[in-house]
Formats: C-alpha cells, structure tokens, sequence
DNA sequence: TAGATTGTTAATCGATTAACAATC
DNA sequence: TAGATTGTTAATCGATTAACAATC
C-alpha cells in the first residue's frame, strides 16, 4: 500500500476497474480474474494484475479476485467508501440534468446545493433543491465544508468561478464549461467537454 | 502530414490545444508560442511544439504560431472544417441538454435526429426535434450516413443499442451511459462518466 | 541586427507487455 | 493432484523533456 508514488494513470483506471465489478456483481458473479475483466474494460490481463498488486494483495492464485472483496479494496483505495457532498454551479439544462441524476448516490457522491446568477433562476426548484444565489456560495461551501464543485456554467465565467469556488475551500473540480482552467497545484480538474471527445473520433473517420 | 502513425495519445490533445487556439482568437490575439499556449492548457511548451510539428511546420521562429492559420490547420486535421451530423440516443434529461447545446455547431457538430423507446417520450418535442422511435432508428441513420452517435441511455440498455448503432453504420460514439461498451476495432467510442471522473479525484483528497 | 521561438535530435523517463515461479 | 491464475521481474516499447541549431 505504497500509496503515494502510485501514477495518476493507474489512479485513473481504478474507477473504470470498480464501475465493471459492480456491473458483475449486479449480474450476480462472484469472483472473476484479469483477464476476464481486462477483456469486460479493454485493457490487457497483465496490466489489470500489475495495476491492482500496487495496493496490495487482493487476488488468490488458481482463481483470481472475489468481487465483492476487490470492490471493497478498490473504494476504500479510491476514498469512495463514504459519501462525498457535491455542489452544482450553473442551474442551465446540464446542471440541472446532474442535479437530479439518480446515478450519483450508490457509486459515492450526492449533490447538496445548486447555485446560479441569473435572478430568473435562483430560487428556483430542481427536485428537492432549491437554486441559490452564487453571491452566496463560497460561505455556504466553506461552512459546509464541501471538497467537491460540478461546474457547468458558461465558458467565458468558468474561470472566475472556478477562483470563488477555490476561495471557498473546493479542491477537486469537475468542469463542464469548455475550457483549460488555471489552478493551483493542491486543486484537481477533471474535464468533460463533449466536442473535444468528439474530434478525438473524427480524426479517425 | 504522417498521417498514419501518429499516437492517439497526441491526437487527444489537439482537440484541447484547438479549444484554446479559438478562446485566444475571441479574445482578438493574432499570434501565440508553445510557451504560452502551453500555460493556458496546462502543457509543456516542449510538447506543443512536438505534437504540432508531427503535421508540418506551422510556426515560425522567433515570432510563434498565426492563431488564424494554426487553427485552420487543426480543424483541417481533426476534420472538423465540415459540419458532421449527430444522432442522439435516450431523450432523458442528458439527452435533452445534449440535443439542445448551443456549443456543438461552431465547432463542427450538429444533432440531427434524437431515439428513445419509452414511448411516453416518442413524439415529444425537444427544441426543434421531435423525438423518433428506437425501432426505426436503424434505417434513420444509415439512410442518412450518420457515422456518430452520442448514447445517453440507461446502463443495462447501453451494449444492445450500441450493437444496433454499429448495424446502422455508426463509427464514433460518444458513450454517457457508466458501462465499458464492445465494439469492432473500426468503430470509436469516447466515455463521459462524471463518476468516474470524480472518482478519480477522490483518491487525492 | 539582436532577440525570440520554432522544429528536431538525443537523452531521459515512464508505462506496458511477456513470461514464469509461486501457489491456491 | 492438475489446472488455473496471481504477483512480480525483466525486457520492450513509447512518451516526455532538455537542449540547441536554424531562422524569422
């Protein structure tokens, strides 16, 4: 459990790894090896091994990994054996998709607040939230003492948002808007912009 | 121009490096560097003139890179100097906000037709579209060349209607729902799962 | 011109794969 | 036991960085 060199592209497939064993778990298998889940998320038996032996020793030789204990492992290892509480800021279409995504609370995270600036949103009802004023944010998050932001404002108030929301005491950043944000280094960005994945596939069509 | 050999790995970043190509052009600069587009996305300058560079010079020393010229010139790579047209596939809340995004046709996309089975939803108006009936989406998009889709139905539904989606010609996918999908080595697919993404930032908080 | 910045090479660094002893 | 599969090592493969001549 050599838990601080361990790269951020191994880091990054851990979720894609626990997504697939749930996914086997709900078919009601209970065990399964590298190869068969390499072959369930597109990545070599080998590199499946060598990505899991760096935080211990989860597997039995002869008949691979129980899933409910590898499970187990790898959302304790990701932190997601708890429940994170997540803001939305941006109350449009997206935000309000993700405000009421049902997808959230079963795999470790559930949404808490919703904020926006446009007047003739806040106070708004999204399900059971209630759109609040952004001028209000940073101590609402500060005060509940909230790590994690969904960020699906408008690209040109992506950044200066992204500034309260670091003001505000948020240190991992989902970002919706379609642009590189600027940050510091003890603040993670995760992007999702559906373009940039799309002209990824058009190179090669 | 290479245009064979080139690393994926590269070619996911020249979408990004475009993005910020064209914020830099709204923002009324003619001219950049590696250096200092490497700043704005968060790359070496090192790497940005590698990554260029693998499709022809289009810099020139002492002064940096035309942002007009480089841009066309990565649209021209990524093929997105043409507008390509879009299905959408599950008219949930996602679907809906992807059908409506104002942010795909300056970039190179256009949703044309949108799928569900539900059909309390068949029928339904999104914005300009009327949402079609899964049975007939096979013929719909292949009469009409479609050869990208983006999936934005439930997890259990995800594998089959991607099955239908290659029956029908689709070669990209872009995959919302939280499933690793299995494709033919010509078809594409590209994930968004916020999930996954905000997974992996927990491990670091 | 002098200063700046590219394109490219070589060196370094890191990730993936193949192979197999250990062992369930 | 015999067969299967892990965890790990060494070899290979690929990506990144540093450095600088070329040149605008």
């Amino acid at each position: 459990m050599n838990a601080d060199k361990i790269p951020d592209i191994i880091v990054g497939r851990l979720p894609v790894y626990l997504r697939a064993l749930q996914g086997m778990a709900e078919k009601g298998m209970k065990t399964t090896s590298s190869q068969e889940l390499g072959e369930n998320v597109g990545i070599s038996a080998a590199q499946i091994r060598k990505d899991i032996s760096q935080f211990g020793e989860f597997g039995k030789q002869g008949t691979g990994y129980s899933i409910p204990y590898l499970t187990d492992k790898l959302r304790e290892i990701l932190k997601v054996n708890r429940m994170w509480d997540v803001v939305v800021v941006g109350a449009g279409e997206l935000g309000h998709a993700l405000s009421r995504y049902q997808g959230f609370t079963n795999r470790g995270f559930r949404v808490v607040m919703v904020f926006d600036n446009d007047p003739s949103k806040i106070g708004n009802k999204i399900g059971e939230f209630t759109v609040e004023d952004s001028a209000s944010m940073v101590d609402r998050i500060r005060n509940a003492n909230i790590k994690i932001a969904m960020l699906t404002v408008p690209a040109a108030a992506a950044q200066s948002t992204t500034d309260k929301l670091i003001q505000a005491g948020i240190k991992a950043v989902l970002n919706y808007a379609p642009v590189s944000l600027n940050v510091p280094a003890n603040v993670r960005v995760q992007y999702i912009d559906p373009v940039t994945h799309l002209q990824r596939m058009t190179y090669y069509l």
